[in-house]
DNA sequence: CGTCGTTGTCAAGCATCATTGACAAATAGG
DNA sequence: CCTATTTGTCAATGATGCTTGACAACGACG
């Protein structure tokens, strides 16, 4: 399951850390989601989606 | 996380484990996500998604 | 050169998701 | 009424997700 994260996070200026505290989790949990070593639960992936502000579907691409 | 499942499973006249068999998981699964006690994985609400053609946004509600 | 911010990664531990096997209760159909 | 199907739930186990704390490597900047 790939994701869009460290795209959506650059055109934001955003930082790992930054991104997590605004998902409150750790900087290690959205490291380890962006290089793929796993994916979000469902309710993380809708706190992203709110982030975001885009469906589910437009950041986590099926393969 | 509350969602759709059961009302659309029963669109389709589907019985837990014909859902179950469709997702290749459980049918101890499909109960315990119809019921509350857990959500899927985000892999899983995917093929949740995909299975009865609509996002995920349409199925599991935040809340 | 030294320091800071950022990123990647590891280990250990706890929480959550998903499994099999089992059982009881409710429902539907002959 | 009898039987098969469906649903809800339990326990035990294994696989993932998420945590803290730590450390190394890198680039930017003084």
């Amino acid at each position: 399951m790939k994701n869009r994260l460290k795209v959506l996070r650059a055109e934001r200026d955003w930082s790992q850390q930054e991104l997590a505290t605004r998902l409150d989790v750790s900087r290690q949990s959205v490291n380890a989601i962006e290089t793929g070593r796993y994916d979000p639960s469902l309710p993380l992936a809708f706190r992203i989606a709110d982030i975001f502000a885009m469906p589910i579907e437009e950041i986590f691409l099926r393969k």
